[in-house]
DNA sequence: AACCCGGGGGC
DNA sequence: GCCCCAGGGTT
């Protein structure tokens, strides 16, 4: 489980000490930040740096964009590429003037022309510290190797999911910071090739780094890669009146050996063996220990695993217990 | 869901 | 020198 204070905290002090000095970082003028926003699309930093600054001297001000003439707005752009930008820019800065100024609520953004998702929520919380994630590539790097997650980061669905977890740990009391903190990382420290998981500052949080796995996250196109992922259950007997019992749950109505983990103060007598199980795309390592129980662990019961009554044993209890039968 | 926009960077 | 990036809009 993430500790999500905790992941907060250290990126957000990271990001305070560690961000670039880049110029639309030292300004709060809605407009200059939208203007970065839209250059940014899919255009890096260095390259944006010098027209963002030529752009700005020439309009100042958003209802100098609204005015250009379209010659002269182009001549700005030419060399940025994708210049329907510049065209959106120009048609928002004039329903922008025509609104009498920068609309300040995330749907009101939202629905300028070339803004979508992304930048609604980047401006939005950038100048006017909307709570409401950002989820570009970056952000989508960071969330996969957070949770060691597998998932085709091009599906729909899982596009979805990466949008609620990003709104999970967005910090609502600083939305700007953190949301610039989850791409300054994804783009200064977890890179898509070679991630710098020693200099990281939320390694500790990162379910990849501890897999090292992180180099093969994100997973982009048809098939999700096979995650690898190693599990220890316990086997705790006991006999009354001459029939083996062990430890074991129902878990949506089949018996599970409890984990290594749920058991405090198990004493592990015996290695068994171990045995692979896949699910779905996951194929799990389960490593068996016999052991004894100081502690009856919450949920769990004394099961006799070897009648056909009652509810039915998991297939991966059965091939635990398979272990102990065949040699 | 697929495709287009455009430059620059990684391999 | 080729491949690919990845937000927004359109079809």
């Amino acid at each position: 489980m993430l500790d999500v204070a905790g992941f907060r905290r250290a990126l957000l002090r990271w990001y305070e000490r560690q961000k670039r000095d880049l110029p639309w970082r030292r300004t709060d003028d809605p407009y200059r930040i939208w203007v970065s926003e839209i250059m940014l699309q899919q255009t890096r930093v260095a390259a944006v740096i010098p027209y963002y600054e030529r752009f700005l001297e020439r309009f100042p001000k958003v209802e100098d964009l609204a005015e250009a003439p379209e010659a002269e707005l182009l001549r700005a752009w030419a060399g940025l590429g994708y210049y329907s930008r510049a065209r959106n820019l120009q048609k928002a800065a004039r329903e922008i003037v025509s609104q009498g100024g920068f609309p300040r609520e995330y749907e009101a953004i939202r629905a300028l022309p070339g803004i979508g998702d992304y930048t609604a929520a980047a401006v939005g919380s950038i100048a006017f510290g909307l709570p409401v994630a950002v989820l570009d590539g970056n952000v989508m790097r960071v969330l996969a190797r957070i949770d060691n997650d597998a998932a085709d980061i091009q599906a729909p669905v899982t596009r979805g999911r990466l949008r609620e977890r990003a709104q999970e740990l967005l910090s609502v009391r600083h939305p700007a910071a953190f949301n610039q903190a989850m791409m300054e990382l994804g783009a200064t420290i977890c890179l898509p090739k070679n991630p710098q998981c020693l200099l990281c500052p939320v390694n500790g949080n990162c379910r990849a780094a501890a897999a090292g796995t992180a180099n093969q996250l994100p997973v982009k196109g048809r098939k999700a890669a096979i995650q690898r992922v190693s599990r220890t259950l316990l086997w705790v007997e006991r006999v009354e009146e001459g029939v083996h019992q062990v430890l074991a749950r129902l878990v949506k109505g089949f018996w599970e050996l409890p984990d290594a983990e749920a058991v405090v103060n198990a004493e592990w007598t015996q290695r068994v063996g171990h045995f692979s199980h896949a699910i779905m795309n996951t194929v799990y390592r389960f490593e068996v220990v016999r052991a004894s129980a100081f502690l009856m662990p919450e949920g769990y019961e004394w099961v006799t695993l070897g009648r056909q009554v009652g509810s039915p044993l998991s297939t991966v209890t059965r091939k635990a217990q398979r272990l102990f039968s065949r040699p």
